[in-house]
DNA sequence: GCCCCCACTGACCTCAAGGTAAGTACGCAC
DNA sequence: GTGCGTACTTACCTTGAGGTCAGTGGGGGC
């Protein structure tokens, strides 16, 4: 099945599903957010997304590489160095949840003035 | 603490965070999907999101209700009837979800046509 | 000499989300 | 009188994502 291997479950109901697919992952929109402005080193992404493991954002990272949604580039040099970008497809991805992070910072504002009063 | 009952992890990292904290769950996308096309009964719901159980499906409305995504009416009649319907929140969150799922729809597309040819 | 930083990898463990199966109370159909 | 449909609840079990910790191999700082 030359190009079915980076896929999840499958079969989607809906789009949505497969874009939800792509997104699952506790750390993987955080990844995403962090790219957007800016590619980076491993270290660097570390930093960027607080609360995650080298082990898990490793993970992550190649799940996302797998599915094209980042690029992996590492230069063969003394102190090893990584950088990684968003793809196309990855900055398509970015644009599709700009309005759901909308919505979410509309939310936050919302419940810190419940809190507030 | 008022109003923060509903809270998942906090504090968010960004407006992402905060959305993707109400999606979490394995069928609510599904779920909120299902009902922007219509308001629907609980068995309604549990033949439209095929693979639910009742638990889960109870569980996932319950969280949805809490965040203010989803609308339970209940009618005190003969054989029980109660139904969900999305709220302004919801209809607005699944606004934002549009620009995903079409995203995803492209990725479904692109994926079936590299395994077709 | 010692330790940190780079970008990982691998073994092991934990915990909670989700699945399974059964029960509830009532009414209608056959 | 057996069984289905309504909308759940409860106890129990499984699974796997994610967390913890240690190791790698070389370079540079002090």
């Amino acid at each position: 099945m030359g190009a079915g291997e980076a896929l999840g479950k499958q079969p989607y109901v809906c789009g949505l599903d497969a874009a939800v697919d792509v997104i699952d992952g506790k750390w993987k929109v955080l990844i995403i957010w962090a790219l957007n402005h800016q590619r980076c080193r491993f270290g660097e992404l570390r930093r960027l997304v607080p609360g995650v493991t080298e082990k898990v954002l490793t993970q992550q990272l190649r799940e996302l590489e797998a599915d094209g949604i980042v690029h992996r580039e590492s230069y063969d040099t003394k102190p090893p160095k990584v950088e990684y970008s968003l793809t196309e497809l990855g900055d398509e991805l970015n644009t599709a949840l700009g309005p759901l992070g909308a919505w979410g910072k509309r939310r936050m504002a919302a419940l810190e003035e419940a809190v507030q009063g």
